[in-house]
DNA sequence: ATATACTTTACTAAATTTGTCAAGTATTTT
DNA sequence: AAAATACTTGACAAATTTAGTAAAGTATAT
């Protein structure tokens, strides 16, 4: 359960790879598509809407490619996949439109959104620099045991 | 994204109703169906499958229904999603089946493992008993403000 | 007996996901 | 100017999953 869409997924790892080559050299679809073993087609439909989000840019003509619009710190993980997938929306209740018509369904609204709102507190936590740096895992306890 | 199906919630809002009857009182599945507004024979695949799970047995026969195989603080809502929809898989990587076989992928798998740990640990410790309480939730900070 | 209620399996319509495909636009280098 | 590289856009479709219906059957208490 709470599948993750690989649109997301493939997001976050393209965005790490793009992260790899900052600060200045645009990294091309293909270096990412090769690296992370994703067509090029489906990249560019990913890359075209984390770039209308403002979180990368693009450079074209030869030597051109994919650029952060910020420093990898100021660009959480959640903010990559709300671009992709839209918001955390456990329940429709939760989910912005259509509102909750339920009588006594009010007490499990309680615990979906509590629990949506710990994830996406988890997500915006998570940075690109933290990818990078491949730590900060395991929340609260140590991570490697 | 990471929206939950709406049997897990189902099911979850049924054990609900089954709780409120506790202990004692079987609650038949009409009355499950007319209070949280679901088809009699969704429900019945719902709660066959969370008797097979050994969270609650039934009673034949008239006056029959629905009792919980435990107390309300000894289930928990992970317990009941898992029986529905299977562990949390944010990611295939996650997933007990089709182990990870990227390379780098590594970095980002550290990252759904971590959060998937979150999400079951907040699921494992809540309870039917807190529904039932209708509090505990908001974990970090009070839930009011 | 019979009404009530649970049990099981099969099936299907709809929605979502996961991509592919094709054609076009912009930019830099030669 | 021409050509190569690379980004841009939108349409479309196969595969999977979800959500739910339907039908027939089994068990139990009155």
């Amino acid at each position: 359960m709470l599948k993750l869409s690989t649109k997301g997924q493939y997001g976050v790892r393209a965005m790490f790879e793009i992260s790899r080559g900052h600060p200045g050299r645009p990294v091309a679809i293909r270096e990412i598509a090769e690296r992370q073993d994703v067509s090029v087609a489906y990249l560019e439909q990913i890359l075209n809407t984390l770039r209308k989000a403002g979180l990368i840019s693009s450079v074209r003509g030869p030597g051109g490619g994919y650029l952060l619009s910020r420093q990898p710190e100021a660009i959480s993980i959640g903010e990559i996949l709300r671009s992709l997938d839209g918001p955390v929306a456990l329940t429709a209740c939760q989910d912005p439109l259509a509102g909750c018509v339920r009588a006594d369904g009010c007490v499990t609204s309680l615990l979906w959104k509590a629990l949506g709102e710990k994830i996406e507190g988890f997500l915006d936590r998570m940075t690109l620099r933290d990818l990078l740096a491949g730590s900060k895992f395991g929340g609260e306890r140590a991570v490697g045991a």
